[in-house]
DNA sequence: TCAAGCGATAACTCGCCGTTATAGACTTGT
DNA sequence: ACAAGTCTATAACGGCGAGTTATCGCTTGA
C-alpha cells in the first residue's frame, strides 16, 4: 500500500517545505510530487498536507509519514549498500571444500591471493574428499569444491549426475612411485610398474587405492597392499621405513617430502586431473568468481613450478 | 532501487522455500515472483537465488535482502497502521483554540462528546481570541477555531482574509444586560438603553468594548466607560457592587452568574454569533471533523437550554 | 516410465508513474 | 493596484513496470 518511493517523497516535503523543492532534491519535476501525494491521499484515505497559500504543510498524518520514512529509507540504504558490498567484492562469504592433498599447497596459495586482493572477502575452508564436497555443493553447503579425478574416471565416485555442475579443469597431477632411498630401484629415471608386482603397496584414499588397482591390473599384476591410510605423511613414513611402495600424486610432494624416501615418474604414467566444481548460478556470485579465479591462478603457477620435464 | 515489493518477495522465497508458495502466500502468480526475483537481480547485479533442481536457494545477497526485508516491512506496517488509526479515528491530536468566554459551556460539552466517541483523539485546547486564533490557524498552529462576531461586524479584526477559511455557525448568543439587583430597572421586562445613557459602564475585551460604543451610539448616547477588564467575573463583580452596568453574553450567564445582578434583555436586541473556523483540508482530517462535529452538537443542545423565548 | 510439480518464458494488458504544457492562485514589489 | 514571479493543480500523453494466462522444459517420486 505505502511504498518507499511515497515515503521518500514524504520526507523530502517535509525536508523541503514545498512540492517544488521536494521536486527538485528528488530530480523529479513538480507535478510527479503533486500526483504522488494524492495517490498517497487517496490510498490512506487521509489528508497528508495542508495546501495553505503558495506553500504547503504537512498534516499529523503526513508527519507520521515523513518521520517513519528516515528509519525505513535509511534500512532500504542499509540493504542496499549490504547487497552491493557483495556485488562489489568489498564483502561475501565464500564457501570451499577441498580434497586434503589440495589444502597443502593450492588452497592456501588460492586463499592468500584472494586476501589479497578483496580483504573483505571471507573465504572458509572445508577438508573434504570429492564425493563429499560434491554432494554438498548440490546440498547448497558450499559454493565452491575442489575435487580430482584420475584418468579415465570420473569426479566422486562416478555416480553422480555432474550436469548441473561447473567444472573448471585446475591443473594435472602426476602420479609419482615413491620408494626407500635404499630400493634397487632408486636410481632409475623411470619407474616400470610391470617390475613391482611383488612389492608390498600402500594404498591412500578409497578412490587411490581404486586407481592402485587399475593401473597395477594395466601392468599384469595384482598389488599386495598391506597398508591403507588416507594421510600421506604416514604414508612417506611407511615407505621411508621400507615397509612398501606407494603411488602419490607429486602435489602432496610439494609439501611433503621425507628426506629417506626417493620419487620416481611411473611407467605407464598416469596422472589425475584437478578440478574445481561450481554451479551456473553461483559462479555469477562475484566473491565465488574471484575465489575461482584466485584458484586457477594459483594452479597455473603451481602447475609451472612443479614441471619436471 | 530495491523497493518494498521487492523486499516483500524475497522474504517470501525465504520463507516458503520456492516461487510457487511465495506466489501463494502473496497472493501473486508464479510467474509474477520469477520475473520480480529477474528485475531484482538484474537492478543489483547479483544473483538472488540458486535455481537448484526444481526448488531456489537463496544466495548470501539474496539472504541480506530477505534478513533486512522484516525490519523494513515492519517499519512499514507500523507506519501504515499509524496512519490508518487517524484515518480510523482511533489516534490523532486537534489543536483547538476558543475565546475564553466559550471555554466555560460549549468546549467542555463538544470535548466530553469527542471524548466518548473517540476516546484516543487528543484534543488540546487554548484559550484565545478571534483575532490571534485566526492567526494561529492561518500559521498552521492550531486547527479549529471557535471565534465570535457581534452582529454587523467581522471574524477576528475585520482586517483578515477569510477566504481561506471554512467558518460553520455554532450558535446565536444573545446579548443582556446586568445591573445591581436594587437597580431601578432591575424589575424590568426588556432593557432599553437609550434609557442608561448616565449610568457607568464596564467594558469587556476590546472587541466588546467596540461593540459596547456602537450600540450606546445607536442609542443615542456616549457610554461613560469607568472599568474595563476581560475577566466576566470581575465584570459581575463589579455590577453587584453597584459601581456600573455591563452587557454580558449569555453564554457567560450559564456558566457564571451572580445572586446580587440581573440581567435583562435589552432593546434594541443584539447578539453575537460564535463561529467555529477551520480550512478545507484540516475539515477533512477526521479527528478535526469529530471534533468540529462535536462543537455543532453542543451548540444546538446549548442554545436549546438558553432559549428563553 | 509416467505423472505431477516447479520454474522459465512468451505474449499481452493494465495502470502506475513519470513527462510537458498550461491554467489558476497567492505573494511580492513597484 | 497592478504586474511579475512563484507555487500548486490539472490535462494529455508515453513508457515501462508489473501483473496476468498459456505453455514449455526439467526434475522428481511413485
Amino acid at each position: 500500500m505505502i511504498d518507499a518511493a511515497g515515503l521518500r517523497v514524504m520526507r523530502a516535503i517535509a525536508d523541503e517545505g514545498s512540492f517544488t523543492l521536494a521536486a527538485l532534491s528528488l530530480g523529479y519535476s513538480q507535478p510527479a510530487i503533486s500526483q504522488m501525494v494524492r495517490r498517497l491521499e487517496q490510498r490512506t484515505g487521509t489528508v497528508l498536507v495542508e495546501r495553505v497559500g503558495r506553500n504547503v504543510r504537512l498534516t499529523e498524518a503526513g508527519q507520521v509519514l515523513a518521520r517513519h520514512a528516515v528509519g525505513v529509507l535509511a534500512a532500504l540504504d542499509a540493504a542496499e549498500e549490504e547487497v552491493a558490498a557483495i556485488a562489489g567484492l568489498r564483502a561475501g562469504r565464500v564457501r570451499l571444500m577441498a580434497f586434503p592433498s589440495s589444502s597443502a599447497t593450492l588452497v592456501p596459495r588460492a586463499l592468500a591471493l584472494v586476501k589479497e586482493r578483496f580483504p573483505e572477502i571471507k573465504v572458509t575452508f572445508t577438508e573434504a574428499e570429492p564425493p563429499e564436497s560434491l554432494a554438498a555443493l548440490r546440498a547448497g553447503e558450499c559454493d565452491l569444491a575442489v575435487a580430482f579425478a584420475y584418468e579415465g574416471t570420473d569426479l566422486g565416485r562416478g555416480e553422480e549426475d555432474l550436469d548441473m555442475f561447473v567444472i573448471h579443469k585446475l591443473l594435472d597431477d602426476e602420479v609419482r612411485l615413491a620408494l626407500p632411498k635404499n630400493h634397487p630401484m632408486a636410481k632409475a629415471k623411470v619407474a616400470d610398474l610391470s617390475l613391482l608386482g611383488d612389492e608390498s603397496w600402500i594404498a591412500g584414499c578409497p578412490r587411490c587405492r581404486g586407481h592402485l588397482l587399475q593401473l597395477c591390473q594395466k601392468s599384469g599384476f595384482m598389488p599386495n597392499v598391506s597398508f591403507e591410510t588416507e594421510d600421506y605423511v604416514a604414508v612417506l613414513g611407511l615407505v621411508a621405513e621400507g615397509l612398501g611402495v606407494a603411488l602419490i600424486p607429486d602435489l602432496i610432494l610439494r609439501s611433503a617430502n621425507h628426506p629417506d624416501v626417493v620419487t620416481l615418474p611411473i611407467s605407464p604414467a598416469s596422472r589425475r586431473e584437478v578440478h574445481v566444481v561450481t554451479t551456473a548460478d553461483l559462479q555469477r556470485v562475484p566473491a565465488v568468481k574471484a575465489t575461482l579465479d584466485a584458484l586457477c591462478e594459483a594452479a597455473t603457477s603451481t602447475s609451472r613450478v612443479f614441471a619436471r620435464g
